[in-house]
RNA sequence: GUGGGUGUAGCUCAGCUGGUUAGAGCGCCGGAUUGUGGAUCCGGAGGUCGCGGGUUCGAAACCCGUCAUCCACCCCA
């Protein structure tokens, strides 16, 4: 038998209602605040990922999947979605077109990792771009849509977290301070932290383990080493999430994984989920575009986790998923059948959600399939039925049977129906 | 990449310190009801015990390997 790949699934019948119920929230949302659904490709030429998610990212070095084209170029399944679309934004001049660029995009992301509760090599993701304006109502207006979806949904036990990374110019004067204390107590960090603070010292804040964790707390701030500008952004984007009542709290240690976020951070947890505990994180990103060859422009954005809303969406959420009242056709006999397609495709053409299951050959066997098919009426179609030239439309609740005229026969089911 | 748990019927799982025909519940099929579903009763089908090797008179059970899966580390959405 041959198996999908590890960590790549399937999503069967009974699934997809609760995904599409995701989908349509995320989409509801994003238009009220003014975003446009852009598609971008699933594979990109891999030097777009390593430029902007940073060559030195676990993404990067080890996550990828990257496979040489025919011509020898290396290219990669995306594992993110912001690259793409600012690579796109760049290469259409995005730019030139004078209102503001706001995106928001759906699709499978792909990273080489150990499955486990809530990670998958190949995971969707709902994400939003808002390119061009540097001001903290853009990043408060991208926190806002995230909250208002998770709150929409429903989702329990959700955190919001904020930081302020600053500028770059920032972290530069600060990244030494840290680097000197974390040196000071380099022996009580773990060994990973050991390696991190040549590599990228930040990340040590955000370091689960305790011991760590007890030696950072006392370690200095980088909100002591930030510029009045990227301190003044901060303020404003916390009161402004104070104004039109988004909670949230700050976290210090909030540091994100990719290379291209500067000033607001920001990450949304559930405590919930096991070990993957965040369901949706993004930030300012006013480098990126620069960096991929664009012309100087500022971006905020952020990417929720489908399946890991899926995890938290409570089940109360998805109806038994046949709503449409249904007509099961039963035909049967040695007329019945060809009567019962005839008068399938009559209701189909009408409008009215018709089924059939071809596999029933009596008409006990039909009803019963009507019965698991959860279907209102059956429409009775043997060979009495046809020689009269009528069919019985039984109603299967009530178990109430009307006799229906064959050449007439949409109108008549329609009158019947329930009006919906 | 590292560690731990679990692989027995379509599904959820029992199966005692190895013992002869491998079980249950649910589901499925048929009958009671030769043209009327869901309930009940009766009957039935369905398993290379993940795979390979080993120990043993004898292995679903013990050992080794391997694969799959889940969880955790790591990392992230």
């Amino acid at each position: 038998m041959i198996k999908g790949i590890k960590g790549v699934k399937d999503l069967l019948p009974e699934e997809t209602p609760r995904w599409r119920l995701i989908e349509e929230a995320a989409r509801r949302w994003a238009g009220r605040y003014g975003f446009h659904e852009i598609r971008i490709p699933i594979f990109e030429v891999t030097t777009l990922f390593a430029r902007s998610i940073g060559a030195s990212t676990d993404i990067v070095e080890k996550e990828m999947y990257t496979f040489q084209d025919r011509d020898g170029t290396s290219l990669t399944l995306r594992p993110e979605g912001t690259a793409g679309t600012v690579r796109s934004y760049i290469e259409h001049n995005r730019a030139a077109i004078p209102v503001p660029q706001k995106y928001f995009y759906f699709g499978p992301m792909f990273r080489h990792e150990r499955p486990q509760a809530g990670r998958l090599r190949q995971f969707h993701q709902f994400g939003v771009e808002s390119i061009g304006m540097a001001d903290p109502r853009a990043d408060v207006e991208v926190i806002a849509l995230l909250w208002r979806i998770l709150s929409d949904l429903n989702l329990p036990n959700l955190t919001l977290e904020i930081n302020n990374l600053g500028y770059s110019a920032d972290r530069d004067t600060y990244r030494p301070h840290l680097v000197t204390y974390l040196k000071q107590h380099e022996s009580g960090l773990c060994a990973n932290c050991q390696h991190r603070i040549e590599v990228n010292p930040l990340r040590v804040l955000d370091c689960k383990v305790p011991e760590c964790r007890v030696i950072t707390e006392t370690a200095p701030r980088l909100g002591d080493s930030l510029s009045e500008a990227a301190r003044s952004y901060f303020t404003q984007v916390s009161a402004a999430l104070d104004v039109i009542k988004i909670p949230y709290s700050l976290n210090h240690r909030l540091v994100r994984g990719l290379d291209y976020y500067n000033l607001t951070t920001f990450e949304v947890t559930a405590t919930n989920l096991g070990a993957q505990n965040a369901v949706g994180a993004g930030g300012r990103y006013d480098g990126l575009v620069e960096t991929l060859g664009g012309p100087p422009t500022p971006a905020v954005g952020f990417a929720v986790g489908l399946e890991r809303m899926l995890m938290l969406l409570p089940d109360s959420s998805v109806g038994k998923g046949l709503e449409d009242v249904a007509v099961y056709v039963a035909g049967f006999g040695s007329h019945g059948p060809v009567a019962g397609l005839t008068a399938l495709e009559e209701l189909r053409l009408a409008g009215i959600h018709a089924v059939s299951d071809f596999r029933s050959a009596n008409l006990k066997a039909h009803l019963r399939q009507a019965d698991r098919l959860a279907c209102r009426f059956t429409l009775i179609i043997g060979d009495d039925e046809v020689v009269k030239g009528s069919a019985i439309l039984r109603d299967m609740e009530t178990k109430v049977q009307y006799d229906v005229n064959l050449a007439t026969l949409s109108p008549q089911i329609q009158s019947l129906l329930p009006t919906s």
